[in-house]
DNA sequence: TTAGCACATTCGAATATGCTAATATTTAAA
DNA sequence: TTTAAATATTAGCATATTCGAATGTGCTAA
């Protein structure tokens, strides 16, 4: 039925679901940043982030240009910045949950 | 720095990155729902849903409430509907978008 | 107390993922 | 055309995930 939706939806989660990755969204919410300075920001090694850049180009998170020598890459879709905002909203909640709990468990 | 944040944050993807979950998660959109109803809308067998409740509910993304020797699931936080419905209508522009570029190519 | 649902847990095989190190490709400039 | 910088790719290992089968646990009704 619709379980090619939730295969796709999960392949997306799934691409979004490791911390370097996140970081470079996060890294290209302000437009678009070249290889090297996506490394260096992140502080990931040049192959690794290459890897991961690929991964972010396959399924079509982000795209590039080339200008010379250098390859530039933005997000294809900058609204998924929002999607990644609310899950860090609900995940503030989950921590301040934990807190409060914490307390009550005092 | 922030890494933690990236890394709970991946965490939460990680979750959410499988279709069986996420179906759980669009099944629980309009309310509580008990284990059983849930196997059988979802068609995934007894002892499976059940990994993904537990996967579900360690990562805080449902909570429960026991009515006798049921076990009834829902959102723990309901927000998290809306990050999927952006993923989703990602997901339709990048399919449209695949449309439109098979289009050119011929 | 026992029988029988409803649900959870454990185990092992298959598969997928992330990382590092090494190597290759592309481009620009000398 | 050689060299160096920017980026990509490959190989291989370590770790993680998914699933079904089997088994365990909690609740209710008789």
């Amino acid at each position: 039925m619709d379980k090619k939706i939730y295969e796709m939806h999960a392949e997306i989660c799934k691409t979004l679901a490791n911390p370097k990755r996140l970081e470079i969204i996060d890294a290209l919410r302000d437009g678009e940043k070249n290889v090297s300075e996506l490394a260096s920001t992140a502080k990931i090694n040049q192959a690794n982030i290459s890897q991961h850049l690929t991964i972010l180009r396959q399924k079509n998170i982000v795209s590039t240009r080339r200008d010379g020598s250098h390859i530039y890459y933005k997000l294809a879709y900058p609204e998924m910045i929002k999607a990644c905002e609310i899950i860090r909203d609900v995940l503030q909640k989950q921590l301040a949950g934990n807190t409060r709990l914490s307390k009550r468990v005092k």
